[in-house]
RNA sequence: GCCGACGUAGCCCAAUUGGCAGAGGCACGGUCUUUAGGUGGCCGCAAGUGUGGGUUCGAGUCCCACCGUCGGCACCA
């Protein structure tokens, strides 16, 4: 091999005099604002479309195969970024960057999600319209983002609050409007084909009355009972400090919204709401096809909560009462029943003189709090209604109670209760003194560890607590059904609902505990509703034609809020002060009349349903996407796995939009798919939650938090603030914790690439991990290195030199490349920015800097470092970018060595290292090792028992 | 209480998925350049797999029990 033409020049170290060409943060600064405008300039992020506005068939042949990579939908706030938001659009900016290079068409970009409360909050407390600042939060975002050398492509950056993005968020309401839930075909279709089967009798009206004989009236009334999107007057979560109704959802295991956190009040109001029961099977069922995390998962299951069980029928005074139980096999063991205060047959059932002692109970219920009566470590409390029904298994006569740890809004409000087999019922028993009738014998190990004698398992006054499990029933048997020795509840259940089926006393059924989605808000800053009431009130959907229907201007945005506390006001929209908007003159169809504007608005999470589809079609006039475009990008990929079901190839984002966001999404994606308008049937693919940037924090000793960058001290010494003592705790990075760093001093101090490389190194991207500043330098450090190997830090020349490279490090760069393509491929770039730093300090021990290894050295830290890899490249004498730039491809043939060391054991402890050929076979490796002077010392004259060997890893001896 | 994730060096993190516990960064020590300082260079560093059992020739990795941290749900019948 040819020696190097020049020498490493010495770093230049002298004292003061920092070199003109170090990589400073000046510097730095310098080439990051050059590349950014070079690639604005260049349109370098640009993507592609298949058809259509963006279309560039011929471009997208030449990228390559297709990936949609997604950040979830910032809302831009009016403080800015702080280095915790960056984790995962960096760890995506470089996935989709390294996957440019790897052959693929990648779609990435970037939009705002600027409708919504603390937008309008803001405008309020800054005196402000909302449009204003939220434009203007926007440009700051846009403005740090882009700070950052984010390659998104900018012609695709939306916002919800722009009237050409929600004229289209306006049109899937109205596809939503205008569908009803087939539950025979199990899917959405046009309301259209509801009224044409009434109409042709194919489906019979509720009241098997002719469709023709129906009053027009009336047929409205029954489409419109069937639509995804309805007017419902329900009980609703009133929110009076945010004088708006807010979604189940939005409301915490306390009873407060989790904006604000204000009391949120149960009352019966009209509102919209979106039929997403209707999905909750599919929402379920399609989670296993998803690649998310078992975390989210299990979290959507949970907030559907889907149970199987029966309804069971008891006769009453009152009529038949239903109950939904998830143990009908423990109907034997019913010896009372317990309806909710809320249940409309309490009053029939309370029998003469009981009346006004029951109606007071029930209004001290009302007086309760959702989340109070929900404390199970309230002692329970009920009424005796006076009135019994009858177990439909034995016809015995049970008492019926009232008591408010039954809640109406789950099963039917009533619940047969099974002292012996349920801890709630067996400790209102207790409390009542309600007979306990067993109907198991507890197995012997529940019995010791209870204290009960064996001779007392089935003396339920001996036992503490109610059994639960499996166990062989007894006296549970009847004329038709005979539980008794049965030993296992799943054939219980199955034999009792057989048999409530034959008898006409029940069914088996599902319960979830997912409600429908209270839709409409009480605000100003959202999406009109699409929608007019004639004069009779019935609502009618606008035509295409009259979208978008834009959201008027005013300087009264601010809604009515209330004392939080006053659970009886009224939530006033500002919509409806604006009468001359409020009011219009149409023609729907029938000729010009008067109508009134729906004054609600939609909730913030109706921009985030379906913004993953404006990105791909942003300026589309004519829909909200391509069909065309959305297969391109979204299509089922069956050639990955046969059940795809399409959709975001890569969604990152945090694990708090599990039950909101995620659910919405994946509802409205679902009647967009059963509509025909795209052909995933699910919004997003794989979804990867990306951790958090912790900070420290610090509070004073009101426990109210200080500004974290004035606080002195350390865990030794302890720390203040202004002089007085402060705790340190830890937290979520963030303006509440008052712990915020700034990009913007990231930029000052190191530069945009240096911060997006120590965000990167510091662990894996799902990992939450702290935010230490002073550790930053070590990036710098490296980044400074990297320079110099290829940069003379007088001149500014380049010095690589076209030498061969020595085996040594050829090995090594091949190695790394093969590690580096991995790792980045699988989201560890933790991992890979070490073997980066590696293969790096292995290439400062040399001489000079062959072209060999800094090519490829530049075109791996691409990815991670966009700006100083430009700029290296353009050093390196090349004239294009390196974004589109083949990544390196390891060698096979360089990644394993001719001889290697492996650790010899002697009975599991490594006793010596032997150098044996690679490719040595079992019996070789064993000769070489008993052959080792170590391995013959550590065995001390025993014959091996067995020898084993691990090819190329190790070997075993045993003795 | 139930469900989920996670416990490796003073700190953040690796460990080819059952095969030599240490890649990388911070901190720390030494040293060079410097009047000095460090956002510079070079060299060095120790000890550690939460606890207790088990499986195995071999366990950070698999199994059981416990402890701890974080997150979600919770009178859901």
């Amino acid at each position: 091999m040819s020696q190097p033409t020049t020498t490493r020049p010495e770093p230049a170290a002298t004292g003061g005099e920092i070199p003109p060409h170090r990589y400073t943060s000046a510097l730095a600064e310098q080439i990051e604002l050059r590349w950014q405008d070079w690639w604005d300039e260049h349109g370098t992020f640009e993507t592609p479309n298949p058809s259509g506005p963006l279309g560039d068939p011929d471009a997208v042949a030449a990228r390559g195969e297709r990936l949609f990579v997604l950040d979830m939908f910032p809302y831009p706030s009016g403080k800015g970024l702080h280095v915790g938001h960056p984790l995962g659009y960096i760890g995506t900016d470089v996935y989709a960057r390294f996957k440019r290079m790897t052959g693929h068409n990648v779609l990435h970009a970037m939009g705002y999600d600027a409708f919504g409360l603390p937008a309008e909050q803001f405008a309020t407390e800054t005196g402000q319209h909302p449009a204003v600042t939220t434009a203007q939060n926007i440009e700051k975002y846009r403005r740090q983002l882009r700070r950052l050398g984010l390659a998104h492509d900018p012609r695709r950056s939306v916002s919800t609050t722009d009237p050409q993005y929600y004229r289209w968020t306006q049109w899937i309401f109205n596809q939503i409007f205008n569908a009803w839930y087939d539950d025979e075909a199990q899917r959405a279709r046009p309301i259209a084909e509801l009224i044409n089967q009434f109409e042709s009798g194919t489906r019979v009206t509720p009241d098997g009355r002719p469709w023709a004989d129906i009053p027009a009236a009336e047929q409205q009334a029954i489409v419109d009972g069937r639509r995804l999107a309805y007017v419902s007057d329900a009980p609703v979560n009133w929110c009076p400090g945010l004088g708006t109704v807010v979604a189940n959802e939005e409301v915490t295991a306390d009873g407060r919204s989790d904006r604000g956190n204000f009391p949120v009040f149960k009352r019966n109001m009209r509102q919209w709401m979106m039929r997403i029961t209707s999905y909750a099977d599919r929402l379920l069922d399609d989670l296993d096809v998803l690649d998310w995390t078992d975390a989210i998962k299990t979290m959507q299951r949970n907030w559907i909560g889907r149970s199987e069980g029966a309804r069971v029928d008891f006769a009453s005074p009152a009529g038949t009462i239903s109950v939904f139980t998830t143990r009908p096999d423990t109907l034997f063991g019913a010896s009372f029943m317990v309806l909710s205060p809320e249940h409309p047959l309490v009053d029939e059932l309370a029998t003469a003189g009981r009346g006004e002692e029951i109606a007071a109970y029930r209004a001290q219920a009302a007086l309760k709090k959702d989340f109070e009566r929900q404390d199970d470590t309230r002692e329970k409390t009920g009424i005796f209604t006076g009135s019994s029904a009858t177990n439909p298994v034995n016809g015995e006569e049970i008492p019926i109670w009232v008591a408010d740890y039954v809640l109406m809004g789950y099963g039917t409000g009533a619940i047969m209760a099974v002292p012996c087999g349920d801890q709630r019922d067996f400790e209102f028993a207790r409390k009542y003194d309600l007979p306990i009738p067993p109907i198991q014998r507890p197995p012997d190990r529940w019995l010791s560890e209870h204290d009960v004698s064996t001779d007392d398992s089935l003396d339920t006054s001996a036992w503490p607590v109610a059994y639960v499990g499996n166990a062989a029933y007894v006296a549970s048997a009847n004329d038709g059904l005979d539980l008794n020795g049965v030993d296992n509840t799943t054939d219980g259940i199955a034999m009792t609902n057989a048999w409530l089926e034959a008898n006409g006393v029940g069914e088996a059924t599902i319960s979830y505990k997912l409600r429908d989605w209270l839709f409409s808000r009480q605000r100003y800053w959202g999406e009109p509703f699409p929608i007019v009431y004639d004069g009779d009130g019935q609502p009618h959907a606008l035509p295409d034609s009259l979208l978008p229907v834009e959201l008027p201007d005013t300087d009264s945005f601010s809604p009515r809020t209330f004392d939080p506390d006053d659970e009886f006001s009224n939530p006033e929209s500002p919509l409806d002060r604006l009468e001359d908007w409020v009011v219009v003159e149409l023609d729907l169809g029938d000729g010009v009349k008067t109508y009134r504007r729906d004054t609600n608005v939609m909730p913030q999470w109706a921009g985030s349903c379906w913004y993953e589809m404006r990105y791909l079609d942003p300026t589309n006039e004519n829909c909200f996407v391509d069909p065309d475009v959305e297969r391109y990008w979204m299509g089922p990929r069956t050639d990955v796995r046969p059940d795809h079901p399409g959709g975001v190839d890569l969604y990152v984002g945090g694990v708090e939009h599990a039950v909101l966001h995620l659910l919405y999404a994946r509802f409205w994606h679902k009647v967009l798919f059963d509509l025909g308008h795209v052909s995933s049937k699910e919004p997003y693919a794989r979804l990867y939650n990306q951790g958090y940037v912790m900070a420290h924090a610090y509070k004073d000793e009101r426990e109210i938090y200080v500004e974290a960058t004035e606080v002195d001290g350390d865990d030794a010494q302890g720390y203040t603030h202004n002089g007085e003592p402060v705790t340190a705790v830890w937290g979520k990075m963030g303006k509440s914790l008052k712990n915020a760093v700034s990009p913007d001093e990231m930029y000052a101090q190191y530069g945009a690439d240096t911060l997006r490389l120590y965000e990167m190194a510091t662990g894996p991207l799902d990992a939450s991990r702290p935010w230490e500043t002073r550790d930053v330098v070590g990036m710098y450090r490296f980044l400074q290195r990297l320079w110099r190997n290829l940069v003379d830090e007088e001149s500014g020349e380049c010095v690589v030199v076209d030498a061969d490279l020595d085996d040594e490090t050829n090995r090594l760069l091949h190695r790394t490349v093969d590690f580096v393509r991995a790792e980045m491929d699988a989201l560890r770039f933790n991992t890979a920015i070490a073997k980066l730093i590696e293969l790096n300090n292995a290439v400062t021990k040399l001489e000079a800097t062959p072209r060999a290894v800094a090519e490829p050295m530049v075109k791996m830290a691409a990815p991670l470092v966009p700006h100083l890899a430009e700029e290296l490249w353009r050093k390196l004498g090349h004239d294009e970018t390196v974004t589109y730039l083949d990544f390196p491809v390891a060698d096979p043939e360089l990644l394993v060595d001719d001889m290697i060391e492996v650790p010899v054991q002697v009975n599991g402890k490594v006793r010596s290292r032997i150098t044996i050929a690679t490719d040595a076979d079992a019996a070789a490796a064993e000769a070489a090792a008993l052959a080792d002077d170590k391995v013959i010392a550590a065995i001390d004259g025993q014959a091996p028992k067995k020898v084993i060997v691990i090819t190329g890893k190790m070997i075993n001896v045993v003795v």
